[in-house]
RNA sequence: GGGUCGUUAGCUCAUCUGGUAGAGCUCCGGACUUUUAAUCCGGCGGGCAGGGUUCGAGUCCCUGGCGACCCA
């Protein structure tokens, strides 16, 4: 911070040549909120009373005609976009959260606000009262006669007409990008509306919402390496929760028949544009289901949302056009690795190789032909698929399947080449689960970090009974993704994990 | 983790082989009583950080930061 001296006449411009053009900026127009207060008027309002939104006053006068004046007066209030001032004439863009609206200043309506009006900054907030009319030009605009700036904005704007496009500053302030960009209020408009709309959509048919634990003494229910923090006063570690999939099931035992959680998961691992380490799933369970129950609830949920968003089943994505009619596809691994052009009984070690894909020597036959499905197949994907019948080897938690024990009661829905979800027949017994949990464990001490722990205290739980029942996990902010024709999960997340600047 | 590309004014972008860094919008001053990216005249403002090569580096080389994309 330069100190003038006030001895000094020429310091002040001295100081004004060695500012950069957002200092200058910022200067003048915290002078010129300083003259404002010295003037009597508080550039930081405490409140305004608006009453009409912007949307409001565009419905009522949508047949108004040009150069027509209205009774009808409003008062509204939002964030100055745009100035144009001329002679005794100025005219400003007003924008809140349901539109545009222009503001038409005229001295003879402002009488001696007229000139502080033409001096709107843009990103002030304003509240503005006055008549709704239609300039000759055809621009539905409210008659300014009186206004107040309710926040005066110090810094610099994106430039009107490109707005703001470079994506770190898109993401980092992320508030710019709001104000400025309809794009992105469009995106986080689907995000609320789908979670609104999958809420009702299961309390309507019994589901009972709850939240289980962030904060988990020991992380379990997925294949996933966690964030560690650590309780102070109860001297313990405790990890960020990978899935809330044990606790959810400890409810099941408890009798709730019906139960899902929407919160967000944190998993310790590297971004792209599919993957965040924090993110948001709904996880359900139904007990006395099982995993085609858990795949019609899932078409039936995702296609309800899409119909009411979309206004239909078709949706597009990237290009790629996107049909969730139902019934969505079903195919087992095998028989998609086999479509694939690749012989699930024949040598994947050397397929894999050929694909590129580092085999380690543990991998049994179920790992490999998982990784050649992923490599393979899944990024192709694009229509909504039930890919069903995960092998026993890379499906832990999962029931062994009722006709073929070198497989899972284990799908997952796959969507523009993204995984959405798995859903399960869960596991239910306790000793097997027991065994599963020790199996898990002895790869965690040969050095797997994803591996899981024993769990006593849910292995306690099991022990007094879990009903039968369909589970299922999905990615919402994928799900937005395809909802919003978003190509990155950065675009549906406020804000997304970046390195510090 | 690896590779490629990017990083220039508040924003959006230029700047051929190394030779005084430009524009539009924004901002400031002026003109203008119906603008719509208002227009017209004048003005302010800049090379991601550090090191190297060179008479001279935004440009070439090295290291690092941040981001995007592709791969693992």
């Amino acid at each position: 911070m330069p100190v003038t001296d006030p001895h000094n006449p020429n310091e002040e411009e001295q100081i004004h040549e060695s500012q950069s053009a957002a200092e200058t900026q910022r200067a003048e127009r915290i002078a010129k909120a300083e003259r404002m207060r010295a003037a009597g008027d508080e550039p930081y309002k405490l409140r305004f009373d608006k009453d009409s939104s912007v949307a409001e006053i565009v419905e009522r006068h949508s047949d108004l005609s040009a150069g027509a004046e209205t009774e009808d007066r409003v008062a509204v209030a939002g964030r100055v976009m745009t100035v144009r001032a001329m002679g005794k004439l100025a005219f400003a863009d007003l924008k809140d959260w349901s539109g545009r609206i222009q503001l038409f200043g005229r001295s003879e309506n402002l009488a001696g606000d007229f000139e502080a009006f033409s001096e709107l900054d843009v990103g002030d907030w304003v509240g503005a009262r006055g008549v709704v009319m239609k300039t000759k030009k055809g621009e539905l605009s409210v008659l300014v006669d009186s206004f107040e700036v309710l926040s005066k904005s110090l810094l610099p704007w994106p430039e009107k007409w490109h707005g703001l496009k470079d994506v770190e500053l898109r993401y980092r302030q992320r508030y710019l990008d709001l104000a400025t960009n309809d794009r992105t209020r469009e995106i986080l408009r689907v995000r609320t509306q789908a979670l609104h709309l999958i809420r009702e959509w299961l309390i309507g048919r019994g589901f009972i919402e709850v939240e289980t634990p962030m904060l988990q003494p020991l992380h379990g229910g997925a294949i996933a390496k966690p964030f560690v923090t650590f309780h102070e006063t109860l001297g313990m570690n405790l990890y960020l929760r990978i899935a809330p999939e044990l606790y959810l099931k400890r409810l099941l035992v408890g009798g709730i028949e019906r139960v899902f959680e929407i919160n967000r998961n944190f998993r310790n691992e590297g971004t792209s544009f599919k993957y965040n380490p924090e993110f948001t799933t709904l996880e359900l369970y139904q007990a006395f289901g099982d995993y085609h129950t858990m795949a019609e609830l899932l078409e039936d949920l995702i296609g309800d949302v899409v119909t009411e968003i979309h206004g239909g089943t078709k949706v597009k994505w990237q290009g790629h056009e996107i049909d969730f009619s139902k019934p969505f596809r079903r195919a087992k691994i095998v028989d998609l690795v086999r479509e694939a052009g690749i012989d699930p009984d024949g040598d994947l070690a050397s397929e894999c190789r050929r694909l590129g894909i580092a085999v380690e020597p543990s991998w049994g036959w179920g790992k490999q032909l998982t990784e050649i499905y992923s490599k393979r197949v899944e990024p192709n994907l694009m229509q909504p698929t039930f890919a069903t019948d995960y092998p026993r080897e890379v499906s832990p938690l999962a029931r062994g399947h009722r006709d073929d024990p070198r497989f899972t009661e284990h799908l997952d829905l796959v969507i523009c080449g993204m995984e959405l979800g798995p859903a399960y027949s869960e596991l239910t017994d306790p000793v097997e689960q027991r065994a599963r949990f020790e199996e898990q464990a002895q790869q965690r001490a040969a050095g797997d970090e994803e591996a899981h722990v024993v769990d006593e205290d849910f292995l306690r739980a099991l022990e007094y009974g879990m009903p039968p029942a369909g589970g299922l996990g999905m990615g919402v902010d994928r799900l937005v993704m395809i909802l919003s024709d978003s190509p990155s999960i950065r675009e549906v997340i406020l804000f997304p994990a970046l390195r510090p600047e």
